[in-house]
DNA sequence: TATGAATGAGTGTTCATTCAT
DNA sequence: GATGAATGAACACTCATTCAT
């Protein structure tokens, strides 16, 4: 449960969705054909077709199979009360991992959802749960510490943005470290934790 | 209205070059054909290859030709001074308009520059020009706001990285009156501005 | 005939270079396409690049495939001892044929080597087998009959390079019979029979 | 006179063939672009198209206007009388710079030529020539030296045959002293010299 | 005479997808 | 369930040739 890498099953679908999930992110969407696919997994390209009736319903198994990553994340970071920067702390680091692991493949979605409404709306769902859990952990988290002014959902989903963002300094090639201080720097203000400046 | 200049001539290579903008930010890199462009521009595909000597190339003159936007709109909104969250509204209001243009375009540039180094230099060498002046901006426009802990580079990268959160947010499907909500209150809290609420 | 195996199934492969083997000496390389050999074939380009790789790789194979007709129709005709000018007969005849159903696959071979290091260097090991075979049948045949002071190795280079060039005077047109006694000329004079004009 | 490579004079229509000539034979017809020729003549692709009517008239021009660099260099060689044996070494390296200058040019031809009767009928008037002017010469050359059973026309094709086919040796990569030595051994033997040994 | 600009007609190559075995 | 073999439909890119100026 912990556990923040997707582990699917080991059925022979979840085995291509695992090793599909890798070619994406590495080489993007349209640059990952079936037989890289195939050739990686050990099959044949026709044996893919046995468990996805085409390459975008392949792409749709690896998103839809692993999007809790995020709300496991801040689930098991926030989730444990306590010092909240340490907790911001913790929740980049793991993101960031997450992040490592796929770089290229959130991109990919958002733009690919740009177009495609069957994708917004997969996408839609999955964001409803994180602004829902994050801003319940939020709540917990930051009780009485926000401003009755403010509202947790609003906070949450800039907080999701926020990471989002981050994503995409990384990309530019910010180094980690600077992208982690502008992360914190975020969230400390925000939360308005400013007086107590991290050392 | 730059433009000085009445006798406006836009040269071949311009009409392509924003034509295509268009094109790519609708369908996406790899689902525009040159054929797609040079239809569009009314001219043959082998024509496209006098002005770009490869699809790849006229991508890049598109992101090379007008990064500017976000350095121009944050200075023509925060540069002015004055209130701040007022500022922070017409921000949003002309990125807003910036974004619906051309929706998948930054996706698709970040996630190619996963990928491409070339791309990735020039993005950060973008970027690095819009952290050093919305640093400027900030200094100027929160002096005095802003807490003694906090570094304006960092705070600018974070501010940067909000909106490119956004984007997603927008992407995702979340109406735009609460995307804008959520820009606004992360924004006021990080500024320390949570006294004074917006009515 | 030279195959035992009845059940003799041309591989596909084979088929194909066959055929391309025509289409390239009847059209040479250049104007032939790729579809002008999958519809002679009677299969789709894209089944062409099943079995190889480029057209390039596909115009390897034809060369690499029956590079032995000299040798084999040296070894056959000159092989057999007996009458030396009956056998440069029989080998002009059979050269001739062989000749005559790929005119102008040799030109383009060289036209193509004196640019393809690749493809020179494959020539030069065909060529060296053959100066060699040719070498070894010379000593044999004419034991007795060429004076000392010559080299058999340099003779059968000689050798080769005569018949190549007769290959000249066939594709500007002069006719076969003329050809024909050119060779058996040269081949006699050559030889020292000159004292036994052919009848 | 004596010089051996075409020498156009500077007319326009002239520089052109000049460089074209190089082009071709560098590169080849089909791989040489009538881009290529423009820039290096240093003028735009449609100036070539006021002196050429094609690309492929403009070839013929190349091999109409200089094949009389094979007869000259047998008239400059073979001409003078004296030693046989000598002129013939003349006459290679004299032709071996001819060929090095453009190993490609003479192979392309050949193989065009099997498909396109205006060019074969060209090259066969040259060699008409060839074949009489050496015939002339091998005539007086060898006056008394060869057996009253030889025919001089016939010889003088083999000859023409045999430097032609020189040429595939030199291509396929055999060192320039192995092939003069066939060269010189095959002409050795076939005039009888054989008794008088190159030292 | 000279050319900048344009293009029609290819051309090799790729790839998601199918299907008989 | 698995696959080897096949392919239709594209697609980026090229180039000889034209023509208005």
């Amino acid at each position: 449960m912990p556990k923040v890498v997707p582990e699917y099953k080991e059925t022979a679908k979840n085995r291509i969705l695992e090793i599909a999930h890798n070619i994406f992110s590495r080489k993007g969407y349209y640059q990952t054909t079936m037989d890289d696919i195939a050739s990686k997994v050990g099959v044949s390209k026709a044996t893919l077709y046995i468990y996805f009736s085409s390459k975008e319903e392949l792409f749709k198994g690896i998103y839809q199979n692993a999007p809790e990553s995020l709300e496991q994340i801040f689930a098991a970071t926030f989730g444990k009360g306590g010092d909240a920067l340490q907790n911001a702390r913790d929740f980049f680091d793991r993101m960031l991992k997450e992040y490592a692991s796929h770089p290229a493949l959130g991109f990919e979605v958002f733009s690919e959802a740009t177009r495609n409404v069957a994708l917004r709306k997969t996408l839609r769902g999955n964001y409803d749960r994180y602004v829902e859990s994050t801003a319940k952990l939020l709540n917990q988290q930051t009780h009485g510490m926000i401003s009755q002014y403010f509202d947790p959902r609003s906070l949450a989903q800039s907080l999701i943005a926020l990471w989002n963002g981050m994503e995409t300094l990384l990309v530019v090639g910010y180094p980690v470290s600077e992208v982690k201080k502008a992360w914190l720097d975020a969230f400390t203000s925000m939360f308005g934790l400013f007086r107590h400046p991290q050392k």
